[in-house]
DNA sequence: GGAAGGGTTTGACTTTTGTCACAGCGCATG
DNA sequence: CATGCGCTGTGACAAAAGTCAAACCCTTCC
């Protein structure tokens, strides 16, 4: 479809002043507007994705932490942020660093993954805009319905938006009520062949949840304290896409992860870029498991939690994970 | 190796302003300088491409004209510059708009080969800082001393050193005075090797010489004016990489085709993505050697230039140009 | 040891940019 | 055909960014 007349003008300005290195009152003259008026497309234009700004994260891998964890883990790479006061906040950080790493991750023509959470609806949320069309951005797991905002759906096509990427969604719920009808909603066509694209996604973007009690299955309601309480004595050790594994990273086999509908694990260890962000220090044994299953090749993680892994990764006299490479 | 403290410094301030949106003087407080230091190192970051700002090139595929020429010719993708006094001078445009469109087209890791002649040089003149390291810039045909400053080596060095990428010269001369030393020339392993090495290309730029008296080779010594003439008369149409090709975009079986040293017209062709740019109206006819030779797959032209291609194109029943895909 | 030379750093000043309240304009709607 | 709504455009002012000469290091070299 071709460019409406105010999108034209946008793209003029964006390019007289990004490309040529005009001025804003320049712009103004020979588009025959007012400068204000520049001002105002260029933001939009910055908006858009029409115009890309983007930083390099080498800050962040420019650490002896980050490469002896690499070379301890063997994973692909890893991103430290530091947490010293002459830093941001690394809450505030980690989603920052994320969303710009994700950027750089992503290729053309790419399939994305992206899977649910607090954390990953926080990446979302600064996420940079950007003109990518071509990419497909698809929902890792099933819908849940959240008291507060952030439904896996709501992740998938925030990210899509901004990205002006292609967003597909999963319209079914995450967890159903018995294990017969996950089962027969898993067989139908329509779900069987979104679950059947995601082993070809070449990036996915989660986080590991924990398995407290305020853990976010918890508070979102599809496990009871309880319950998770249970899964946690039978060897649950974390959460990766609304599904159970045990301290090994395997899935376990409970009647929760039987009656989940969500990326079947084996799909998203055949993702080639698995990106795992991590922020709080709670979750230290979640993230153990999920890398020892091997559901990250790419790491976000804070100074102390990347120290902790890798003394428990020399500790343990753990190898380097397997890789699907 | 570790940043620098300086880089570090650079790297903290392009951070902060550029991914957090902070102000410069909140940078300046945050990292202990004066904001005039922390505008010094933002520059820097600019000019280093640690910071990246990229336009859309879409203004310029989005026209009539250009779908048009892609569905008659075949081609990938057409990039009009507009020749109306609302827009920059075509001149001063087409350079810029090609570097964006490079910027587009290389990925992660890609190899690309720059040939070479004023218009390559141009572009390489306003190519953008860029933060490539992975990509490998190598030079498309031997060097040849210029008068000016246009030497092929130039041009390959300067883009990559634009890019941060790696710059692979190509360190043997353009034309020889005999056909058997340019023969053995050309078995030597070091040249050998790199001439093999052009067909695993993943970019080409290049633009498309002329065989007038004024043309870059004549300019450049590597052929007089008569020779170019009767060379006119024998079949040449155009240059490409340093090599005549006659009207259907064959290499012509001459004697200065034989003693030159230069990518072979076969490994081009088997480049996926051959971006061409040309700039002068008089460059016509060799334009359309080389698009009948299959040499591009991505032209960039001026609007009046694709109507002329256009309209031959109709008149002479001409189909889609082969193509390598 | 001292001078020269490279790069940083800064304060003070100028230029450029962002913003906001309000004016205009087209278009659908009652 | 008036009314109102959403969007685009503007002038004037405030805020932010760019620039430059001069000061200030270090390091090197005589």
């Amino acid at each position: 479809m071709p460019l409406r007349a105010a999108d034209q003008i946008m793209h003029k300005a964006a390019w007289l002043y990004y490309s040529h290195g005009l001025r804003q009152d320049e712009v103004a003259q020979k588009l025959e507007i007012s400068r204000a008026s520049v001002a105002m497309y260029l933001r939009r234009a910055r908006e858009t994705g029409i115009v890309n700004i983007t930083t390099s994260t080498e800050l962040f891998t420019d650490d002896v932490l980050a490469r002896e964890l690499e070379d301890a883990t063997g994973l692909k790479a890893v991103w430290i942020v530091p947490e010293d006061r002459q830093a941001m906040d690394p809450a505030a950080e980690m989603p920052v660093v994320a969303a710009s790493v994700f950027l750089e991750l992503i290729n053309k023509g790419d399939r994305v993954g992206v899977a649910w959470g607090r954390t990953v609806y926080h990446i979302a949320d600064v996420m940079p805009f950007a003109d990518l069309r071509g990419v497909t951005v698809v929902q890792l797991c099933g819908n849940l319905g959240a008291p507060y905002s952030y439904r896996p759906d709501q992740c998938t096509t925030e990210i899509a938006r901004r990205l002006n990427a292609e967003g597909i969604n999963f319209y079914a719920p995450l967890v159903l009520s018995s294990e017969r009808l996950a089962e027969e909603l898993r067989g139908e066509p329509v779900i069987r062949e979104q679950l059947d694209t995601i082993a070809d996604c070449h990036l996915a973007l989660y986080s590991v949840g924990g398995i407290e009690d305020d853990s976010h299955l918890v508070k979102c309601g599809a496990l009871s304290a309880a319950e998770m309480h249970r899964l946690g004595e039978e060897g649950a050790a974390g959460v990766i896409a609304g599904q159970l594994i045990d301290h090994d990273g395997q899935w376990l086999n409970c009647a929760h992860n039987r009656r989940c509908i969500s990326a079947d694990l084996e799909s998203m260890r055949a993702i080639r870029k698995r990106m795992m962000v991590v922020q709080e220090e709670a979750k230290f044994e979640p993230l153990v498991a999920a890398l020892k299953g091997g559901f990250a090749s790419h790491l976000i993680v804070t100074t102390s939690m990347a120290r902790r892994v890798l003394e428990r990764w020399g500790r343990e006299g753990l190898g380097r994970i397997p890789s699907t490479d």
